[in-house]
DNA sequence: CTGAAAGCGCTAACAC
DNA sequence: GTGTTAGCGCTTTCAG
């Protein structure tokens, strides 16, 4: 009987446990078990369909496969077939923030959803590790590389990087016909804004960055759009400057409660949890004497200050998922300009409706 | 001559830029092109010490190398040598916390180091998507593969992590010989309390979390050590409990408050966050009227509250490294039981020292 | 329906 | 000093 053949000469039991080391099971050893070629095996393992294989051998290989715990060695086989199931991800801070934990978790989800694995790389902005990063995974034959970094910003091209078929992740070059993937600023800006409008807050300040970055402009450039949609010109008064963290949160509120706003936009949530010390310092509360939005949606923050905070989010999941799908080929991606990953609004309750004056 | 040599029937500077897609340069190739073997080429690839290889044509295979823009293809390296330079490593969680982000950070950091590439895996604790993401990585033949869990505590070990060479990190298994490495919550937790202790405190609560975990009775034990040697008896009423967030620290102010005591060692940051508001409702200031110290180092709360939290940090980083370095044993594995790594202590000002009573 | 054999890119004896 | 050659584990015609 087959079954009896199976079991005869091999310390079946022993190598179900586990392949002794250094000497992983074979398909030709596999072959040899079932009694058929390797060939034959091959077929069944890969499951191809236009291989008539009879039911009978088909079991036989199945169980050999069983017995002897095998597993194929992918590296054999991305030599045969020349290309890898691998997608490099390189980023440029992987610990430095909560951030680039979600680009990495997109990626991985939406590879693995096209049976693609993850190889990262963590340069921590140091060039020399950045190109021996590169190096290997043009080595290890990869499909294609993310390049990504932690804040939105404008990048350089690694040469090496030109070896690969790469797109840009949260960061984007002005060289043409790059593929890149960035966080709509703009639009998070407006959204943010429209949060405060929608409540029927007519005079808003704005707290932007000290420093220049491309969310500076769009988060800025949001803001506008949103009060010109509304019909409310734009008060420059309206328009401050921090150091985009609590203590400058904390700083600019003096300045704040001379603007006689109703509500305030901050340009991230850090400076947002400043300005909450700030306001309390002032005997003001949230969102009763003033309502307050921030930008970033970072969780710890922003979910859990007291009240919790309305704010917008960054993408950092799409954009990670959405740069595999443009480097797989499966999204458009626009020749001449970043694609643009929506900011979602996220409301807590920051913001009251205002009574009418 | 031999530069003309090279340069005769390819198309170098076509090459040079980039390998045409589907075909990268191979060694057989340069080979050619420099009019050598093959064995010669791989032989100056590898700096092979004990290789005869004459200046001459050692720099013409170099040249030809250059010219070709080739690279070695480490899949074909690995099938002829059979291990690869791959570490996996499977986390439960990358994108939820920042913590699991340090964990891949000190890992890629060490593996890197040591020659070995980073495959990660995210299981998001589904069983499924973990043993494939397992399955993959045996296929690929990692050298090990590191199990990490976002927050400490005790696991099962997946049946298909038993067939590679493994190490838990941040989790553990009372299964014996096998090799983990996870915080030392008592030293934490003796570190915060002691840093209390240092500034002349007595009376000190300590609000423990109330879900059960490895930390929660880690860091109780911490500070009944460090009361036992200060020669402080332990005063039951101390020990608090809540949920482990920014409202359960904030629920707890009242009931801490009938304690009276002059400072709090909280279970983790978040809840030291929501007591800080707790204190600031009741008109107290910190650290004057009472002193806080957290433990979890979280970045953006801690180093950013006001005033800025002491607190002690979990080393997720060094549990990554640490993982790595026991995988490749390179560092001591006691064979029935974790190994700790320490959780050092940062100081910053929600502590004064205590004016004599 | 299944087997034989060539070859993916590279390394490592072993020749010469 | 350098070339020849035999595989590593697998896929894929092409025979039968």
């Amino acid at each position: 009987m087959v079954s009896k053949e199976k079991s005869s000469g091999e310390p079946v039991a022993a190598a179900f446990l586990k392949p002794e080391r250094g000497h992983p099971v074979t398909l030709r050893e596999v072959a040899e078990a079932a009694g058929v070629s390797t060939a034959t095996v091959s077929l069944v393992v890969n499951n191809k369909k236009d291989a008539r294989i009879s039911v009978q051998t088909r079991k036989r290989v199945r169980d050999a496969i069983k017995d002897l715990g095998y597993r194929p060695n992918a590296m054999a086989k991305t030599l045969v077939s020349g290309s890898s199931r691998f997608i490099g991800l390189v980023a440029d801070a992987i610990a430095t923030t909560p951030f680039a934990g979600q680009i990495i978790h997109g990626a991985q989800d939406e590879a693995w959803r096209h049976g693609y694995a993850l190889l990262i790389a963590n340069t921590e902005g140091n060039g020399d590790l950045e190109k021996d990063a590169i190096s290997m995974m043009l080595e290890y034959k990869v499909r294609g590389i993310l390049y990504s970094t932690w804040f939105h910003r404008p990048t350089e091209i690694p040469e090496s990087l030109r070896e690969a078929d790469f797109v840009l992740v949260n960061c984007f070059s002005t060289e043409p016909g790059t593929r890149a993937v960035v966080p709509d600023e703009a639009q998070g800006g407006r959204s943010a804004t429209e949060i405060l409008l929608r409540h029927g807050h007519r005079r808003i300040a704005f707290i932007n960055a000290t420093i220049p970055a491309p969310a500076k402009d769009g988060r800025l450039e949001g803001y506008k759009e949103a009060l010109e949609a509304a019909g409310i010109p734009l008060d420059p008064e309206l328009v401050m400057e921090a150091y985009p963290d609590q203590e400058g949160g904390y700083e600019a509120t003096p300045e704040l409660l001379k603007r006689d706003v109703t509500a305030v936009y901050c340009y991230n949530d850090r400076m947002a949890m400043g300005l909450y010390d700030g306001l309390r310092d002032h005997g003001l509360s949230i969102p009763d004497d003033m309502a307050v939005v921030g930008f970033d949606n970072q969780e710890v923050i922003a979910a859990h200050l007291r009240p919790p905070l309305s704010t917008v989010s960054l993408p950092h999941y799409e954009l990670g998922a959405a740069g595999v799908r443009m480097l797989l080929g499966l999204e458009e991606a626009p020749s001449n300009t970043a694609v643009k990953i929506n900011c979602p609004t996220v409301e807590r309750t920051s913001v009251r409706v205002q009574a009418p004056a």
